[in-house]
DNA sequence: CTTGCACCTGACGTAGCGTCAGGTTGTAGC
DNA sequence: GCTACAACCTGACGCTACGTCAGGTGCAAG
């Protein structure tokens, strides 16, 4: 069989069949007077073998010395393969878990400078820093169940209740007044959504909020004078 | 800063900030009259979204023009990122089980030759071909669950059962006859702890049995002759 | 003045091919 | 026998994001 005929049976291109020549790893078994290469049909199993373990994963050197070299070690080069394919999801998870947060912070906003969004990478760097693993699966988690829809329109909520709060403040409103007390219990009831009453969320998120300060922990929303206000209008 | 001092901070190689700097990424702004690399206080805010962004899975290319194209689109970039490393996570997981498959296949046998090997894969594609995924994750489970021992504990008695079937069957036994019957029990419940009951699984062992012939199936543990045996004792 | 360290440029190597460029062979139709 | 045209050949450069080495210069200390 001739490269072009056994490159479209293979899926494989001619450069590629050309290459493992190149380097050793299929040399056909013959070649005509004028120099096209025949492969013969050891030649195409050895291939459909060499295909084979490309797919688990070995490169192509691995793959020459686990057919030639009689002392090749299969079950703990498999069982590498699989412990880097292991550390391979968890990169890709944790990568996966970051990229899901920054695109959900970005859906918010139309209009995104490159500013907006470097920021709002950071943001999350800091989130991840202060949220261990498992609580940041959790709100993923919960993200994905209430859906995009509700997630904008608990950003509109707080956008409003902190737009009032500061309206209040601003009339010379007292943490102790009356009018304040519907507004706690907005803020109280926003919060809980959130931390949906797991403890270590409710810690972890207390925890950023005063190492990073109210307006990095909540990008730029809520300034400390509300904050400090509504801390007082809490207890 | 000079390049050795940037280097050691931000634990990049002092090669990684020339190359940087030789592709137009991050030029420091100014050099000493002999050439030396300054970095002012910019360049090194610069540096670290370079390297916030490169964590997330941006080529260095992208990354130039998100930080210098205005017309940049973030939140799709963001999402064609996302979707990237959803796809690379599928394809890991797939590749995770393979592998796991094919060292669960390996780790019975203590030598295995270069053939032995390649068939293993090939079972294991083969296996990957009649089972659905979410078999293939069933099976995977309950694998963890109950562990190596009991995996190669199962693999002797097969082998013990199969050994035992033909030595009847050698003796010129008959399906029929009653000393068979505690040896279909074994049989049976041997399968049962295999499918666990599940239909979809038991479906998918018998059509694989049938279309691929008993001895590829159950790589070469069984010939057809006890098969059949089996089966007309079933009956 | 020498020693030693930090820095420079330039060049080659990596894995696994893709993609030309320019030349030869094989085959089918006339 | 001639002419298209497809299939094949070799050789070379390109890609990512640097690692690594070679050979030369700058700079501060003893």
């Amino acid at each position: 069989m001739k490269i072009g005929r056994l490159a479209e049976k293979t899926g494989l291109t001619q450069r590629t069949l050309r290459w493992y020549d190149e380097i050793g790893l299929l040399t056909p078994s013959k070649r005509t007077e004028s120099g096209h290469r025949l492969y013969s049909d050891d030649d195409i199993e050895r291939l459909h073998r060499i295909i084979m373990l490309r797919g688990l994963g070995f490169s192509l050197e691995e793959i020459a010395s686990c057919l030639e070299d009689p002392f090749f070690d299969h079950y703990t080069a498999v069982r590498m393969l699989r412990l880097q394919s292991e550390r391979e999801l968890k990169r890709t998870e944790q990568l996966r878990g970051r990229l899901l947060r920054i695109e959900e912070g970005l859906r918010a906003s139309a209009e995104i400078s490159t500013e907006d969004f470097i920021h709002s990478i950071e943001q999350n760097v800091m989130i991840e820093k202060h949220y261990s693993d498992e609580d940041l699966a959790k709100l993923q988690q919960r993200a994905e169940e209430v859906g995009p829809e509700r997630m904008e329109e608990v950003g509109r909520e707080w956008a409003e209740l902190i737009a009032e709060v500061r309206t209040l403040i601003d009339a010379g409103a007292q943490p102790a007044d009356e009018a304040v007390a519907p507004l706690a219990e907005r803020w109280r009831s926003l919060i809980a959504e959130f931390t949906g009453g797991d403890p270590s969320i409710t810690s972890s998120l207390r925890t950023m909020y005063e190492e990073e300060g109210p307006e990095k922990a909540s990008r730029g929303m809520v300034d400390p004078e509300v904050m400090e206000f509504m801390g007082r209008v809490m207890a």
